[in-house]
DNA sequence: CCGTTTATCTCAACAGTGCAAAGATGGAGC
DNA sequence: GCTCCATCTTTGCACTGTTGAGATAAACGG
């Protein structure tokens, strides 16, 4: 009886006993996320939007970390995606390379709680779950990509440290904006978009 | 009696009733942080470990969370001290916003735990906070500063774009580092301190 | 020097959390 | 039809932040 579905009862789109209970709890786990944001998150509240026991969640997630960590991957790999397609079309390296921070920070902020999670404190035992750490990867392999090419003709170590310095530049200015400890507001831009646009313009321009 | 002090009893250096419980209170929650990580501080085992009752710290602490803003500004004033000894006696624009980065990225991964709680989820209502606020920017106005005389030329709104970016990459790279998502081992440089200088070389080189 | 006030700390309790051991349940495969 | 076993429930433990009512002792006014 798949419905359209009401919002948030995810226990009925699924079976009592022996239904796909893993994917109701990642599904509801994410709807929680997104609305009551990270710490809102409790496995007995998920139990319970689920319509099951709060130690049901037991027999498919050895604890809670494991459970954070598959839904943190479903987050990266919607990250890369949207990398990706929004990358398409790019002229020239510095316009994707551009365009690669503009998208990865609007993912952030479109989904402050979820990218919490993806690189937050709770997830930093990241190697324990080497299916997370791949997926996490693509990102960051979209970007060196995006400056392999050009790297050719140059020294190849500095290739690799020229994606570093641009990741963290990424990375950096996205974490600043979503802990709020960096307010758009405060530098003359509209609004956030045009405040990254500037400022990821005003890099690549050093960059040539 | 203020004795030498064995490492971790905070109770016996303060007195009893109507002593300077808060001062206790901090001076041990910074020793737990760093020990057992922000985790690892509660508010009940730090109490315990003050020698009062779970309840004692409410009489100087509005919650936890202001017990932790308290903890972290004494982290910002720290960081914002380091970096200024560190960036004496530079010479030029460039080599004083190398140093004042590598000190910033010293600082966090000798600190990591108060690093964390300097820069996490937990004090995002940062504007509750004005004290705070005010201490955590001063080690922004370092760089901004830094950067003010030469921009003194060009444009103006140039220079506040160009302080955001290298405020950026030096904290997206801190915290990718700190959260172990980015593992300087793998770069070939030896140590991590070596792999920092290394990016930031190439970074500034950019900026000419 | 004594009595009152007030900040400070204790005691006890509530609601919430992650997690684990033991038992019930019902679908899957022989 | 029977057994097996993954799945889910029940119950309980230890821990968390927070609160309200009371004890206590330092500080202050007389």
């Amino acid at each position: 009886m798949t419905t359209a579905a009401a919002p948030a009862d995810f226990q009925k789109k699924f079976k009592y006993h022996h239904g796909n209970l893993r994917d109701a709890l990642l599904s509801a786990a994410t709807h929680i996320l997104e609305t009551k944001g990270i710490d809102g998150l409790s496995l007995r509240g998920l139990a319970k939007a689920t319509g099951v026991t709060q130690a049901a969640p037991y027999s498919h997630f050895r604890d809670k970390d494991e459970l954070l960590a598959a839904v943190a991957e479903t987050g990266f790999q919607r990250l890369a995606l949207q990398m990706a397609e929004d990358a398409t079309g790019a002229a020239g390296t510095r316009q994707r390379i551009e365009k690669l921070v503009s998208s990865y920070i609007r993912f952030a902020v479109n989904n402050k709680p979820m990218f919490q999670l993806m690189f937050g404190r709770e997830l930093s035992n990241l190697k324990k779950y080497p299916t997370l750490a791949m997926t996490a990867g693509k990102s960051y392999a979209l970007i060196s990509a995006a400056l392999s090419k050009r790297a050719a003709g140059e020294g190849r170590q500095d290739a690799r440290f020229l994606t570093v310095a641009i990741w963290s530049l990424c990375h950096g200015l996205t974490t600043l904006i979503v802990e709020e400890k960096l307010d758009p507001a405060g530098f003359g831009a509209g609004s956030t978009s045009e405040f990254v646009e500037k400022t990821v313009e005003i890099f690549a321009a050093q960059l040539g």
